[in-house]
Formats: C-alpha cells, structure tokens, sequence
RNA sequence: GGGCCGGUAGCUCAACGGUAGAGCAAAUGACUCUUAAUCAUUAGGUUGAGGGUUCGAAUCCCUCCCGGCUCACCA
C-alpha cells in the first residue's frame, strides 16, 4: 500500500495535520518536502473518508536571527526581534517581516503545487491568550522541564532558568533576554548583550507578565504548547530534529509531562540531495525552492517528492539526465494509470502515486492520465530547431488536436525545457549549428557518406528544396539512389551541420537555415 | 560519540520471506519519414563482509566494513 495511504488506515477518527515553518530563512527544495508530504497526508485522509484539517503554523513570534533578511540600516534595530514586529522589506505592502515572507514564500512556492492549508500566526496564538494556559503551566512546572532537557537531552539549565522568552520593554527584543523568579503572575527579566551572538540586548531589566503576547514559549515548549491548543493528530518533522535526544525527543516528553496531552503521530522524513551533496544555502546554486520549479512544473516536483518514501533520502542532481528521466517516468506512470502498456516495472502503488502528484484537493484522475505528454528531450530538442510551430508538431505526433488540458500541459512543458536548456541541460542536449566552421566530426565520415553529401547538394541545387517536408523526401531518396542506409546519412548530416552523431529531424533542421549556407556546407563536408 | 538512510548488472534503481528484475549505457541486427525515436536479439550478478534464524534470506536478527546526511549551542 502507498506509504500515505497506510498511514490514514492506521489512524481513526478526526484527525488535524500541521506543519509549520519559521518565517526567517529562506526556503530551499528541501523544505518542499515537509509541506508536500503533509498535504499528501492530509489527501490520503480524506480520501479515507476521514475528517481532516491541514494546519500551516507561520512561527513569527520567532526572533530575527538572519542578516541577510535586513537593510544594514535595520540590522541594529531589529535583529533579535520577534519576526511579527520586523516591519516589511522597503517596497512590500505587508505588515511586517513575517507576513511579507508568507505573501512572498508561500504564495509562490506552496500555492502553485496545489497545497491549500488553513493557516494560522503564532503570534496571535499569543496575542489573543489562547496561549496563556500553556505559558502558566511551562512556568509552574519549569523543574519539570529543566528535567526532561536533562535527561533526554543531557542539557543542563541552570536553576534560576525559566522557559520562556519575554518580548523586552524597552528595546522590543525577544532573543536577548533572559527570565528569572517566576512568582505566579510576573517574571523578572534581564535584557543581555551577550545573550545571544547575532544579536545585542539592551541591557534593560524589568519585571513583567508574560501573558497577552508579551513573552514566547522557546521552541521545543511551543511546539508541544501548538500540539494541545490546535488537537493536532499527524505532524511530521525532518531528521534532523528527528534524531535521538533531539527536538522531537524533547517536545515529546514535554508534550506528556508538562502538557499532559499525547504528542501527534510522526512521519520522518529525509531530506534532499543535490548531486550526493547536502545542500548548501551559502554556497547555493540550483538550491533555492524558485529555481528548481522553473525546470519542474508543480506535478513533476509533487511526484519528486513523493515518489520515496519519506525516510529516504532523495539525491536530485538537476545535472545530466536527472531531469528529462523524472519527466519520462512521470509520463510512464500516467500511462499506467491510464490502463495503457508501459514498458518495464512500475512502483508499487503508481496509481496512487500519481493521483497525489496531481493537484489535489480532488484531481480528475482519468483526464490527468489519458492526456498527451510530450517527451521532455523531445521537446527540448524540437525548442531548439528555428521556425518550427511546437503546436503543429506536438499536434501532429499526437494525431488529433490537442485538448485544453494537453494544451496547457504543452506550455507547462515548453517553459520548462526552455529554462532547462538555458540552466542544467549537458552539452549534448544542446544543439548548436555550426556556421562558421565545418565541424571536426566530419572527419570521421566515410567515402560513402561524403559522396552522398555531395550527391545531396547537387540534388538541391537543382531542386531547390524550401520546405522541411520537401527536405525529408530529398534526404530519402537521395540516400536510397546512393546505396547508403538511411541511418547513415544522417549521421552525415548531423556531422555536418552540428557536429553530433544525431539530432533532430534533418529535413526542417535544413530548411530552417539559408540555402546558400545549406549548400556550401554540403560541398564542404562532402571533401 | 549518538541517530537516520544507503551499499543489488558499467550507471540509476526495483524487488523488502518464495525461481534476482527494469531503465539507461554496451554489442548485434532491422527501419523511406517522431532520429536523445522505434523494434528485435545478446551479454552482463557469490545482492559490501562474516555469522545466525528459516524448508527457503537481497529481504529478518547480530557483528563488522564503506559512503552520505544529521544531532550534540539556538530555533
């Protein structure tokens, strides 16, 4: 059964799935994974008759840690503030930092994969008080807390330490301080300067109540705090605040020791590789979530994702073959589903697989499946060749007029191999045609393909062939009148014209290109 | 040091207790119209190593070896 599927069997009743992502970094592939794998979930639920929200949690209580995010001017200010009172980049209509990452982010990314949650700030979870009973009982039990870092972290707080962070009144910042003392109602505070490394305290100290959204859980309290006030059922999480001793550990046990509520099911998953390298942001070519989905359209990144299941590790390397290979298994898989004979084995569960790749909430499955896919290299190539009409073409291999859905594919699909020529694509998807220089491959050819060659440009001299058409025939028949194997010539020919073995389809790869220039060539290659 | 994932044909991977398989690459052949195409045929393996469980192990258990990621400060 599909990983998803045996999930929403395993589980009764309502259930509430929830992701949720700290508005301060950026958002890469990988972080893809978490969000599509939830909506899966979420859809698998459903699709099991059972009631299901989709949660999305934005953590914009979150302190700014990130310079990158800032205007040098803003960095003094505002690093170590809660993510909801960053005000908006200059030239964002938004309210503030967070917000504006969402509109940007989210909008952006998420939406065009068809992933709808319901989405919720955290910051209000505070500001309204709905927080407040977790914040009380964080602090009564802090003992308890500084136990369970202890024993299942082997992390040592100090005595004086309290699980919370206040929002300082002086300076607005929430990373820098430190709480002490709790006596029931207010908490006395110290605002540091060497708190924190990315971020400097004002040195205020104070007593105040942490209720109302003036002070935040940290991290594993919240998390744990999230899981109570919203019933969430399912929440996945990466490895690496899946490892042992780690985060999950930790909001866990706080989860049942503090807060008394059994935490939600888990799914880890493993994260994504590009080329057998973990990503790297610093470094980051290829890395951000915008420049892998212009070369992937929202199904095929869906079915990325999807594909393994969420404890594997996926290497993507957008090099190489990587790319067009995702497309043809995509197609291979839609063809399945379709009832039509594929070659070779297909995954287990493929029609699942498929439908969760579509667009959810409820995708025509049957349409999805029978529509016409043009191969992705076969398209790239066809892109590549001057004056041909890609919709006549596609049309014409197709053998009908294309639907609206197939029509819409197409374009999908042109867009992509366009900005996959422009960035991945090796050297051998790339067509080039030789026009200053008869290519050095030509020296391979034999006495039999020269003469064809010449045999050729004789032909259309007289001839005068304009059309690809026209061109095909000529290619044929003078091949046929030489003896030589069809095969053969136009190996001639692409050796010829673009120093590559192969290529598209010679006739209106030839009438693209003018005449004088086509017979020059000719002659020149023939010897 | 702890955790997770992986090691199967040249490459990418599937099979997850029941005769080791596919795609690509390779070799050979076919092709007068999709040429990164299609079709046919061939070759290619002590499933990282060693033990154990079983009628039967790539698959389950144990011990190693190798590779990758991740955690141990903060979120």
């Amino acid at each position: 059964m599909y990983w998803a599927d045996e999930l929403a069997a395993a589980v009764a009743g309502p259930q509430v799935v929830n992701d949720s992502k700290s508005p301060s970094g950026t958002v890469h592939v990988g972080s893809l994974r978490g969000v599509v794998l939830h909506d899966a979930i979420h859809r698998a639920l459903l699709g099991a008759g059972l009631p299901s929200r989709f949660l999305y949690g934005v953590d914009d209580m979150d302190a700014m840690d990130s310079q990158a995010l800032l205007t040098p001017d803003a960095v003094d200010r505002y690093m170590g503030a809660p993510l909801c009172r960053v005000p908006a980049p200059e030239g964002s209509s938004a309210a503030n930092y967070a917000r504006h990452f969402v509109g940007e982010i989210f909008f952006r990314t998420f939406e065009p994969l068809g992933i709808k949650p319901e989405f919720y700030w955290v910051s209000e979870l505070y500001a309204d008080g709905r927080m407040d009973g977790c914040v009380k009982l964080a602090l009564d039990r802090a003992d308890r807390v500084r136990s369970i870092y202890l024993r299942v972290s082997h992390v040592e707080r100090s005595s004086s330490w309290l699980p919370i962070q206040v929002v300082c009144e002086n300076c607005g910042r929430i990373g820098t301080t430190y709480a002490t003392d709790w006596d029931g109602s207010t908490v006395a505070y110290t605002c540091k300067p060497d708190m924190v490394s990315w971020a400097k305290g004002c040195g205020h100290e104070g007593r105040m109540s942490p209720f109302g959204g003036r002070a935040k859980l940290p991290w594993n309290l919240e998390w744990a705090a999230k899981w109570g006030l919203l019933g969430v059922t399912i929440e996945g999480c990466g490895k690496d605040l899946a490892t042992a001793g780690g985060s999950r550990d930790r909001s866990d046990a706080i989860s049942r020791e503090v807060f008394e509520v059994e935490p939600p099911r888990n799914v880890t998953y493993e994260f994504l590789n590009i080329g057998g390298r973990k990503m790297s942001t610093s470094k980051g070519q290829g890395v951000a979530a915008h420049t892998i989905a212009e070369v992937l359209p929202p199904e095929q990144l869906r079915f990325l994702f999807l594909r393994p299941r969420p404890n594997q590790v996926i290497d993507f390397d957008p090099e190489g073959d990587t790319i067009p290979r995702l497309f043809d298994e995509f197609d291979r898989i839609a063809a399945a589903t379709a009832g039509r004979e594929v070659k070779g084995e297909l995954p287990a569960d493929y029609d699942r697989l498929f439908t969760y790749s579509l667009l959810g909430p409820s995708p025509d499955v049957p349409a999805a499946a029978a529509a016409f896919r043009p191969a992705f290299a076969h398209l790239a190539l066809l892109l590549q060749i001057p004056g041909v009409s890609i919709a006549e073409r596609i049309e014409a291999e197709k053998g009908a007029p294309l639907t609206d859905l197939e029509a819409a594919i197409l374009t999908e699909r042109t867009v992509a191999a366009r900005a996959w020529l422009d960035s991945y694509a090796p050297e051998r998807a790339r067509l080039v045609v030789r026009h200053d220089a008869v290519p050095l491959e030509v020296a391979a050819l034999d006495e039999a393909q020269r003469g064809y060659l010449a045999a050729l440009s004789v032909a259309a001299a007289t001839e005068n062939p304009r059309s690809g058409d026209v061109w095909q025939g000529l290619i044929f028949r003078v091949a046929s009148e030489s003896g030589l194997a069809s095969g053969r010539a136009f190996a001639a020919l692409y050796a010829a014209f673009l120093g590559r073995a192969n290529g598209p389809r010679a006739g209106w790869l030839l009438a693209s290109l003018e005449p004088a220039f086509v017979l020059d060539r000719l002659r020149a290659a023939a010897g």
